[in-house]
DNA sequence: CTGTATCCTCATGGATACTG
DNA sequence: CAGTATCCATGAGGATACAG
């Protein structure tokens, strides 16, 4: 898996007794702790689909997380520069959420996934 | 997101009431299902590299991976049909493990994940 | 409306020992 | 060698209440 051009083992291997290579510190690890955990991708699935999106409107896509799940999802992926939040200063308040360039540039792997669903689904 | 061809709100949307179409049953949330938690797409991503292995050397090669927790990812991946156990009857038993054709065409999604991240690892 | 704050449950995964 | 069995720790996620 040519995925950086070097050797496997000078960028993912565990073989090196130090120091050692962590899985997050590869390109493939690297996404994988970005993307995992259950609700990442579907989160960013709605946003693809609905975006921008309120808080209360992507609770009730999704409809099945949590209060708390979704706040707290928001804001790693935030952190993580997936997502922008742009909050309105009103009353009763109003924020919205938006793909940034990084969060877009996810959508061929979320293509890939829909496909691959889509052929292997039973 | 074209992952069917049909209006989004036919295949993925929680907002019928009822038949609740549950996420599990789309093409993108069967994909998740198949390859999300902590492990599965390390699992795969070595298989890979290094396909045929042995229980052993895989175990080596991840180098984090408790002994129970690689022998139920290795089942369920199993069971979910992306790899393939091939038992020798030895003497100290052997046991190879191969990606089906199933788990072989994950390997574009696994691509685009390396590339990914090589573009937007800090 | 858009969150935080608590508290709690439970699945995931780890350590260790044992088996064919 | 390639697992299973058992027990245990941890943290992700959920329910509910409260706040700005």
């Amino acid at each position: 898996m040519p995925h950086t051009g070097e050797k496997v083992s000078d960028t993912m291997s565990m073989r090196e007794e130090k120091p050692i290579n962590r899985l997050q510190d590869t390109p493939f690890g690297y996404t994988l702790s970005i993307i995992s955990g259950k609700w990442k991708m579907v989160i960013l699935y709605w946003l693809v689909e609905a975006q921008p999106i309120r808080y209360n409107e992507l609770q009730r896509l999704i409809g099945t997380i949590s209060h708390k799940t979704l706040s707290v999802q928001l804001k790693e992926l935030e952190n993580d520069g997936l997502i922008i939040r742009r909050e309105y200063p009103q009353i009763p308040p109003k924020v919205e959420y938006n793909l940034s360039e990084k969060g877009q540039s996810l959508y061929p792997l979320m293509e890939s996934m829909c496909q691959w669903g889509e052929k292997y689904k039973t």
